[in-house]
DNA sequence: TTTTTCGTACGAAATTTTTCCTAGATATTG
DNA sequence: CAATATCTAGGAAAAATTTCGTACGAAAAA
């Protein structure tokens, strides 16, 4: 009888409420409810009660991981943002760019404000794909 | 008394479903609704009303234009790719990747499966970009 | 100790997005 | 002409996502 709870490696993507959530626990790292809550509401303004429910919801499918030692859970992401950050970019480029990941790479630089420096970066990057394939 | 009906530069990024349809339009032309729902049922199985509805909904919304001379209407998407592309994949930076082009990029470039003449393209493009800032 | 604060749990409402059923008009076929 | 197929329109249900109210226990402050 699988209890489907924490570590199950599921195909869905996080919706946009739960990659903000993702969001601040990538930043800031491990976090209380209230913490990301606190973080939430300098860009918009969100009940902690929403957010607690999200962020619990979020564990169940697996998405956070929880620490409920202390009266106060400390929540962490599953997964490192590369896993997440691909699968979703994965996702948009297919839905919106037929598949094709240089057309998105190159709408993401073109309307994009990249600065000097990350352009170098991502060539920097290119040269070393190119280099060993 | 605004009618808010077609070219309304609204914000709101398109839902996949919408990009769906949308893509589809970018790719074969002005369709009618049974064209784009035969495209869609190559992926997955959608009924014929509920493409109908959705068009519908989406021309209301100003993302396609109809013709409705003949009695099946002919649909075409109001904006190029470039502008709907450009803004969903700052919606998706912005929310997943902390507003960074570069990490986004990075990270298309890394999951993606980019050939080497794509690599050579955004890398022209890139110093294209380095030449005139 | 009493009161107030802070936390989780749970249920459900509100909102958004997606799907589909049915009616009615018009065209197409036999 | 009669039967059948196609199309739009509209309403509403269904599903997915997001938001919030309330209960209740534990901790902290008065």
């Amino acid at each position: 009888m699988e209890k489907n709870h924490p570590q199950d490696n599921k195909r869905a993507e996080p919706t946009k409420s739960e990659l903000e959530i993702l969001q601040v626990l990538w930043q800031v790292g491990p976090s209380t409810v209230r913490t990301v809550n606190e973080k939430l509401n300098e860009q918009r303004e969100v009940n902690y009660s929403s957010t607690l429910k999200l962020m619990q919801l979020m564990e169940i499918k697996g998405l956070l991981q929880r620490d409920t030692n202390d009266r106060s859970h400390v929540y962490r992401p599953a997964d490192h943002p590369e896993k997440v950050q691909s699968q979703v970019v994965r996702g948009l480029r297919d839905l919106a760019f037929g598949g094709s990941t240089s057309s998105l790479v190159l709408r993401a630089l073109g309307s994009g404000s990249a600065t000097p420096e990350e352009l170098e970066e991502i060539k920097r990057l290119i040269e070393e794909m190119q280099k060993k394939p």
